[in-house]
DNA sequence: GTTCGCAATAATATATGATATTTTTTGTTA
DNA sequence: TAACAAAAAATATCATATATTATTGCGAAC
C-alpha cells in the first residue's frame, strides 16, 4: 500500500518536494544522497533522478560535482516570482475569462466555495489547517484560470505558484480578511465576465501577498541572505 | 577529451536536447533505454536523471511505467509556445529597455552585429549554417532582454524559446529580408529607449514568425497529428 | 474462418547495490 | 601559519536484479 501511485520514484519526488515547498528541509541545506537514503528509503540513483527534476524546476540548485541544495531564498528572488505569478495568472485570467463555459463557472463555485469554509475557520482562530487551506487556495486561483486554453502556460503557472507558496510557508503568517474578500471579489468579477475588474483585483492580490510576506521576512532576520 | 563540460551526465544532457530540437529525434519517437544507451554511451541510471530532467522541460513525455517519448508535435502547441514567449519576451523587454546601461547597449550592438552578418549571407543564398544563425538569433534576443533584472523570467523565457526554436528548426526555412528588417529595428527601437515602439516589432515579429511556420507545416501533412 | 480471452514468454522500465572519481577533511611537516 | 600529502567522505557512473508491461501463440466460442 504505496499510496495511489505506482512507483517509489513519484512517489519520493512528491515526498521531496513538498518537503521543500513547506520548509522541512531548510533553505540551502545540503542534500547528501545518503542521508536522503535514509531519510526516505529510496537508493541514491532514484533518489538522483527526483534531484535533478526538482534543480530543472528551481526547487534544487545541482552543483556539478559537489551535489544538491536546497534551493536558497531571497527577498530579491521572492519578488521575482511574485512578478512572474502575477504576469502568467493576469494573461491566463484574461483569457480564461473569455473563454470560460458554464462547466468552468461551476469549477469556480464549488472550489470558491471550499475555500471559503476554511478562510472563514481560520478567521474564527482555528489555524489548525494550513496545509488544507494553500491546497483550496491553489485550487482556486487554479480553477480561475483553468478555461485560459493553454497546458504550456498551465504547467509554468504552476511551478511558479509552488514556489510562490513557499515563502508563504516560510514565514508561516495569515492575511485574514482582506485576503478572503479578494478571493470573493475575484469570483465575482469572472461570473460578471468582468476582465478589467478581474484582473485588477488579482494584481492587489498577489502585491499585498507579496508586501505582507516580504515585510514578515524582514521580521525575522533568519532569511536576509 | 569529452567537451568542455566534465560530467558524463552533462554532456549527455546537451546531447539528448539538442537532437530532440534539432529533430534528430523525431516528435512522439520512443525513447527506448537500451537504445539509447548504445547511442549516447551513458548508462541507464544517467540517461534516467537526463530524461527526468528533459521531462519536466517539456521536451520529452514520461509515462509512468512506460518509459520515455519525445515530446510530440502540433499546431496548437506551437501556438501556445508562440503566445508565451510573446507574453514572456515582451514583459522582460520593457523592463530591460528601462534598466539597460552602457554594457548592455555594448552587448545588444554586437549581438545584432554578429546576426546580421550571418543574414547577409543566407541572403545572398548561403544556406549552410543555420545552426550557427539560430543560434545568433538567440543570442540577441537574450541581449535585448539581458537586462530585465529576474533570472526567473529570464530562466522561464529561455526554455519557451528553445521549444519555438524546435517547431523552426522542424519545417526548417528562412523568413529573409523581413526577419532581418525586424532585427533592425528592434536594434534601433531598443537604443533610441522607445519602449512601445521595441515591444511593438518583438510582437510582429513572432507573430509572423508563428504564422510562416505553422504554413510550413500545413504543407507538409507530416505534423497534422 | 475469424475473433476473443488467456496464458507463457519476451521486452522494457524501475530500482538497487557496487565501483570509480572527485571533493573535502584531516594531519603532518617546513 | 602555510603547504601539501594521505585519508575519509561524498558524488557520479555503471552493471545487475526485480517488477511491470507488451507480445506472441494457442485454444475456445461465435
Amino acid at each position: 500500500m504505496t499510496r495511489l501511485n505506482s512507483t517509489v520514484g513519484t512517489n519520493t519526488y512528491e515526498r521531496v518536494k513538498r518537503d521543500v515547498i513547506f520548509g522541512d528541509l531548510a533553505p540551502g541545506a545540503k542534500l547528501k544522497l545518503d542521508s536522503l537514503r535514509k531519510t526516505y528509503g529510496a537508493s541514491v540513483s532514484t533518489l538522483r533522478e527526483i534531484l535533478n527534476r526538482l534543480a530543472s524546476e528551481g526547487f534544487v540548485v545541482a552543483a556539478e560535482q559537489r551535489g544538491f541544495f536546497v534551493k536558497p531564498v531571497s527577498q530579491d528572488d521572492l519578488v521575482e516570482v511574485a512578478n512572474l505569478r502575477i504576469l502568467l495568472e493576469c494573461s491566463a485570467l484574461e483569457t480564461s475569462i473569455r473563454a470560460g463555459d458554464t462547466e468552468w463557472e461551476g469549477r469556480l463555485v464549488a472550489a470558491h466555495h471550499k475555500l471559503q469554509l476554511v478562510e472563514q475557520k481560520m478567521l474564527s482562530g482555528d489555524h489548525s489547517q494550513k496545509e488544507l487551506w494553500k491546497r483550496y487556495d491553489w485550487e482556486f486561483h487554479q480553477a480561475l484560470i483553468s478555461a485560459c486554453n493553454s497546458q504550456n502556460l498551465l504547467a509554468l503557472h504552476g511551478t511558479i505558484f509552488e514556489k510562490y507558496l513557499r515563502y508563504q510557508m516560510l514565514v508561516l503568517t495569515f492575511r485574514g480578511e482582506n485576503a478572503a474578500a479578494e478571493h470573493r471579489d475575484m469570483l465575482d468579477a469572472a461570473l460578471e465576465r468582468d476582465t478589467t475588474a478581474a484582473i485588477d483585483v488579482l494584481e492587489t492580490h498577489i502585491r499585498k501577498g507579496l508586501e505582507h510576506t516580504l515585510s514578515a521576512m524582514n521580521q525575522s532576520p533568519l532569511w536576509q541572505s
